[in-house]
DNA sequence: ACCAGTAAGTCCGATAACTGGACGTACAGG
DNA sequence: CCTGTACGTCCAGTTATCGGACTTACTGGT
């Protein structure tokens, strides 16, 4: 009973899955982003069915990704902004749009140009915080570790 | 007629999402990144239903993501592995994975430990291809591109 | 030859999730 | 009073996921 690295894996890919994961959760994340806080434009913006927008929003305020807070108390109004943990989704956002700019625009220009306080187009490199080299799957060794069984 | 920035947003998020964002699809390629490259280790280590994977796999090979190659014929054996567009994702998972570290470890150790051949543990940043600094959304400023509509 | 075991799926019935649209409430503006 | 907007909820129909049993094709032992 000692080869216990858990059968289904545990693992951090995972447990953020399961809160970004559903879908419509990542592009109710990306309409924040972008700067439309605001559920109808929200559903207009992602084409989510409301209903399923609201699930979503629920659960990403639950887990701390988003806060609605509201903007006028009479039309009730409200807004959802990005807490802390949510501006660290930025990366996730930024790494699933350059793949499907890469590869899935079919020769077309991309839908969307980002441009860096650099003065730039945003190309985004994934880079180790040590040596500053881009990561490469090759590069990196996984080591699970053992869940914390309760073996005092 | 003109302001036809499309109302459910074209999107190179949106576009990936369709491919890698369904359930078990990522943890899927997951498990290739972590040398896992057979179906049966896939479904143990993630916990998806064979069903289910069944319909992952053949949706990432169809897209480019994984290659089925067989490794064995007399047994009929197969292993899937990453093409180019599949290694590219890695940027993908790990910023997934560095969130959930982030977030969702409850104060207990990191599910899993990756070290970078520069020989420290590996912890992502993502950077401007451009200057190379570290990216924030506020240092962003997205312009979406008009659909190519037959105009003219 | 027979039995057990493994790998890679398929098949199935039960449950859960998503979908699109209608509807409700609260207000503003004319 | 009537129209319009914002933010949801509700519902019935469809689709997806679930877990487990089953299939096919072998290998390796006895």
């Amino acid at each position: 009973m000692t080869t216990n690295l858990t059968e289904p894996r545990t693992c951090s890919v995972a447990r953020t899955l399961e809160i970004v994961g559903e879908k419509w959760a990542l592009l109710a994340v990306r309409e924040v982003f972008l700067g439309n806080r605001r559920f109808d434009e929200m559903v207009r913006k992602t084409g989510a069915p409301r209903d399923t927008m609201t699930a979503r929003l629920k659960t990403l305020v639950a887990a701390g990704v988003l806060e609605r807070q509201p903007v006028s108390a009479h039309p009730p109004r409200f807004e959802y902004r990005l807490t802390q943990a949510g501006l660290d989704l930025y990366p996730v956002i930024i790494s699933l749009m350059q793949w499907g700019d890469r590869y899935l625009t079919n020769g077309e220009p991309t839908p969307m140009v980002l441009t860096h306080s650099c003065g730039h187009t945003l190309g985004a490199v994934t880079t180790c915080s040590s040596c500053g080299d881009p990561i490469l799957a090759r590069d990196v060794r996984p080591t699970p570790r053992r869940e914390k069984d309760n073996d005092l």
